[in-house]
DNA sequence: GTGTCCGTTGGAAACGTTTCCAACCCACAC
DNA sequence: GTGTGGGTTGGAAACGTTTCCAACGGACAC
């Protein structure tokens, strides 16, 4: 059973190929052709073959979304939201996993094959080969996440700043005062500027005391094996952990639990990213959530934007945090606090 | 800046295209034009384009994953061994969730675009159209899940009656006499099968009664509401409660919390699929692992290997459960039970 | 010197589309 | 009757590869 091509549809239709072609592209065609070619097509059941008609036109119909961590719901939440846009707009969504640095870059510089019309990239590491290799790029490249200012590439940030802050606040609100922060690996994106809103917070707040820790992965396990740590040695000096995401977060929520503290009586604990592991742990945890889904859509839908339009200016847009107060962390009833949306262009 | 092509390549070497492919594709050439195809390849930057080698080859070095419901984690977990066996063979994947059967079977069908070289697909609900669909398809098809028997496609399958078996047999060890089954929509594979193995388990027990509800979806929320009318109305008559996932497990979790019923001391509660929300919940949430990623893993390898021989006999494999024990079941330390492994061909 | 064989090469076809361009037909105006 | 123009049409080129096939050249045997 061979492929059907346009061209058994044309000779069946009794019209040439380029009016076959014409009739089921909506092109100029007369009425009585286009019936007659739509009839055949239907007979025989003709569907256009993609590969030629990537080849031709020069673009596959097809977007690429590069994962950091897909053990992370954080990027699940991205990836379900760009897959929603995508799949909206008739086009295909590839999924790759980027590895360290050097996959990531090595999977930019893949684009020049063209298996894609775009990428929406969430990058750990925004390393200057990595900059270099998006700008080289031959299909427009959506990075969610940090670029440098002068970048010129459409970016949707997270407002990690005014997220911990709210935290933060939250939790001085609630009468803490000496706060660990349990941070992810510093030298990636979300470590870096957690950490930079978190001093920033503690900072600007009146007599509060910190401390901080890093671990090497942002995973329950690290989590869980730096809170137990933490809190044998210095559970005496603090009253909050601050996590830099929720699955560090529920690793110090079960070391809290493993160590007979309560929480949050004798201990609150606060996660990012308000993934829903946050929302199903008992106690629930506290997470300020940074959009990852809206971010997920916006990242999409500027990359259809540039795709439509080339030549429209670089956008930098910034998703407003919403602090999900949860069990871990107050014992009043829960409550739900919105930053206002802010939103940029370059 | 143009893209470079072959011809670009050849020139700059001085062969002929032909040469220049055969150099690059390492078919027979002379060590000399190798030399000279590959230096020039290497000045230029040149990267074979996907779309043109795609449509001369037939194929496009691309898998699918249709995924039923991306918004359940075992899903995500079949999808990334999924994407870690597919990105190791050199191939990409394309990531489709199916909305509802007919949407479903017209993916399938999509299948005659040839955008893909195969597809796994995992449906929640198999209608006569899918099979027909798949049968149908111009390339092959993996199912995860359950197709008739003649149906000659390579299957993956979970084997939910002796998963049921080992929940059910672990709640009665643990003296518990009276289970409630929440199962999901019933139309469904797993819907189906989970309750069909509850039966039988149940069946071939002793002194153990038990009763059957159903929601509609495989959810928190509705597991939840489910539990609640559950725990209201018939709380003394059960004294376990059997979710058909963990999903459903979760949420009857949270309802017997809020309605002040101790977990497992008046109430034992398991889930099934052993996702990671299993795993963070308080009390963890004893759960029967159905192998969601080693079945994502075998399916795609399934998959790769009908490719590469398309003659060879269709292959239905069934993956062990095993029964992760926590504390939503049992006040004794945790332990495992594994099911020794079946695996069967057609 | 002629013949044979093998390794290498280049021209051209092919994959299935879309689209350029020239040709055509017909109606209408002059 | 001739000319013009708009709407349709079909042939052929093009997208960038891979691969068939015929031809070539050199080595070797006779």
């Amino acid at each position: 059973m061979a492929r059907v091509t346009i061209i058994d549809v044309a000779k069946r239709a009794g019209v040439s190929v380029a009016s076959a072609s014409r009739a089921l592209n909506g092109l100029v065609a007369s009425a009585e052709t286009v019936q007659k070619v739509r009839a055949a097509a239907a007979e025989l059941g003709y569907t256009a073959d993609a590969r030629a008609r990537s080849l031709k036109l020069g673009r596959t119909q097809q977007l690429a979304y590069a994962v950091a961590d897909i053990g992370n719901p954080v990027y699940v939440d991205m990836m379900s939201a760009i897959e929603r846009v995508v799949a909206a707009s008739d086009y295909r969504l590839v999924i790759s996993s980027t590895g360290d640095a050097d996959a990531t870059v090595e999977l930019v510089e893949s684009l020049r094959r063209g298996f894609v019309d775009g990428m929406v990239i969430s990058p750990l590491r925004v390393t200057d080969e990595l900059v270099a290799a998006i700008s080289e790029a031959p299909v427009p490249v959506v990075v969610l996440g940090r670029m440098p200012d002068d970048s010129g590439t459409d970016t949707v940030m997270a407002d990690s700043t005014r997220g911990m802050g709210l935290v933060v606040d939250h939790l001085v609100s609630e009468g803490r005062r000496r706060l660990a922060f349990i941070n992810g690996p510093e030298d990636t994106t979300p470590g870096r500027f957690r950490l930079d809103g978190f001093r920033r917070a503690v900072a600007a707040a009146r007599n509060v005391s910190s401390i901080e820790i890093a671990v090497d992965d942002f995973t329950i396990a690290e989590g869980y094996g730096a809170a137990v740590s933490l809190l044998q040695e210095r559970a005496g000096e603090i009253d909050a952990v601050v996590a830099a995401n929720d699955l560090i977060g529920i690793g110090t929520l079960h070391a809290a639990d493993d160590l007979g503290l309560r929480v949050p009586a004798d201990l609150a604990i606060t996660g990012v990213d308000d993934t829903e592991l946050a929302q199903v742990s008992r106690p629930g945890l506290t997470s300020v959530g940074l959009g990852a889904a809206e971010r997920g859509r916006l990242a999409a839908e500027l990359l259809l934007a540039r795709i439509a339009e080339p030549g429209r200016p670089e956008q930098t847009v910034t998703v407003a945090p919403t602090l999900r107060v949860r069990g871990s962390s107050v014992l009043r009833a829960p409550h739900t606090v919105t930053a206002f949306p802010r939103e940029a262009s370059a």
